[in-house]
DNA sequence: GTGAAAGCGCTAACAT
DNA sequence: ATGTTAGCGCTTTCAC
């Protein structure tokens, strides 16, 4: 094992001169001579050497480290989100230190503290609720800490969000334009601040137009979850719609719904899902949906990121409805 | 701006100690009096200490950072495996430094120089060939390189790869048994390794077996892509067979083929895709395909990191047939 | 078992 | 513009 990276001490010496002219060189507003840096160039180019952002983080504090944690990253939605974030981490000039938490609802205090301990400039959490003591340790320690799509009752820390509320809204609208008189609302059993808020709007929104609704609450966010959700609720033949708040939720629902309980989408029954991920647009399903915009998450997480003194609180992103097929 | 967590200097003179009995507290093998330990803790925790790991890397040169990098994180197939590499990382110790190459044909280099940088101790690529000189540098410094599902040229490196060749001889088998007389061969334009190893093979196997072939190849690999070969090939009434290199191709494939191209599946047409990834199992599709083991090939990659001495180079995984409704 | 001291690789005053 | 010096926070000999 050759473990050893060259130094910027051997840089110097091979160039002969002083290793501060070769930090310098290697500092963007380092002020050298052309000659002296193009030597240190030489010799570093020569030598292979790198700098070493750990030493370099270790001095001016500043270790360049954004922290992420999130779970569940294969599934579509938070995947395009990690997608959109790490790229534009990288393009902001910082870097992505990834914590996978196996479980949302347990894992993330440890996962946070992990950070801490590798100096991470902020923490960005994808999923799972950080206890008031992380936040805390984070304004204490001055680590500006950004959750995504998560609960809204912290004020003192940054949350950016999708406007579940008014998307669930568009949703119900959509679904008495589809004349619907009895209608599903399902939800996982883990019951995310993000799905309770879209279930709840919803509701509420139902019991103001006078349709009945029946909600459905089990197992993990995932389609085959959907799926059950189709063949439990559909026996009920009194059922013409139905909003899932994920899409992949809906899209289980929806199959369900043809190819096991034998109704016709959008004839007998109207289905609304919320998220737009790729899946919802593909041929066989046409999902009408909600749409979150990846995009304008990640641009108002990386705002809070960089703006540096008025603090961002909360900042909702809009959502969209996406006409489709599956609802009359 | 609070910026400054707790030193180790701090703690030690809070609990009356040296700083070094607080290093030792908080180094696993440290030997340290039972009382001594209890007041160090005792103080950490009221000051709320975190150990800096950049600096405690500096020191050991080991940052305890492996690099991650990758393209198209949000895939379904590299989703899946960056799911289960980072839990696995996690587990084994280790934090992932996760790097998106926006395309990975080029940006590749740069972002192995960054985690250089950041002395990461292995990194590992989950989509794009890294240039010899960086291979070369990765062993000048004891950096471990691992590859996967990449192509299998250099000795020098270790490449965790499923079993492609075989994976796609038992598709062409497969659409022999179907009685298949003229296959399609579809792939993106993005000629990787893997797409290349798996069109390659079958072509062969089918041509041995006297079944005609026809390639496609444009696109990126999407299921737009995919759909988009199914349009423009189907249009030729002869093809009864096709190969999709990918789920997500052969998905859209599916897709145009009934929906568009008014065929049935399998009754006139057989597909079979590969990589097994979540939507190939969804009720619509319910792909015959080509299934890769994530687990397995997690498994493999940590296993490259972790073996010390006798370097381990080509890893291959083997692949499964799942036989579902796509195939006559 | 414990403290003192040296040093990991770097940057940032401070001189010159 | 350049070199010298003093840390950044930690671990690790080395004495005791």
């Amino acid at each position: 094992m050759a473990r050893g990276f060259v130094t910027a001490e051997e840089v110097a010496r091979r160039a002969g001169v002083s290793r501060s002219a070769v930090s310098r060189t290697f500092t963007p507003g380092g002020s050298v001579s052309k000659a002296v840096r193009k030597k240190v160039l030489k010799a570093a180019q020569e030598l292979g050497y790198r700098v070493n952002r750990l030493a370099q983080g270790l001095n001016n504090d500043r270790s360049n480290l954004i922290g992420v944690v999130g779970a569940n990253l294969s599934s579509p939605f938070i995947s395009k989100q990690l997608d959109a974030l790490s790229l534009g981490l990288l393009r902001r000039g910082s870097q992505c230190l990834l914590l996978n938490a196996a479980d949302a609802r347990k894992d993330i205090a440890p996962l946070i503290e992990l950070l801490f301990e590798f100096r991470a400039q902020a923490i960005v959490v994808l999923s799972g609720e950080p206890p008031a003591s992380i936040i805390d340790e984070c304004i204490a320690n001055g680590v500006r800490l950004v959750l995504i799509n998560q609960s809204m009752d912290r004020t003192d820390t940054n949350i950016v969000l999708s406007d579940d509320s008014h998307g669930a809204d568009l949703a119900a609208l959509r679904l008495r334009a589809a004349k619907c008189r009895k209608v599903a609302v399902v939800t996982s059993g883990s019951q995310t601040p993000a799905q309770m808020r879209r279930a709840n709007a919803f509701t509420k929104r139902m019991i103001a137009e006078d349709i009945e609704v029946v909600s459905w609450s089990d197992g993990p966010t995932t389609y085959e979850t959907g799926y059950r959700a189709g063949c439990e609720l559909l026996k009920d033949n009194g059922i013409d719609g139905a909003f899932c708040v994920t899409d992949l939720l809906a899209l289980g629902f929806l199959d369900a719904a043809r190819l096991e309980m034998n109704r016709r989408v959008p004839q007998d029954l109207s289905i609304v899902g919320f998220d737009d991920i790729p899946q919802a647009s593909w041929k066989s399903y046409q999902l009408t949906t909600i749409a979150q915009s990846f995009e304008a998450l990640t641009e108002k997480v990386l705002a809070a990121l960089d703006s540096d003194e008025p603090e961002i609180r909360l900042q909702v992103v809009p959502v969209s409805m996406i006409e489709r097929t599956t609802a009359r």
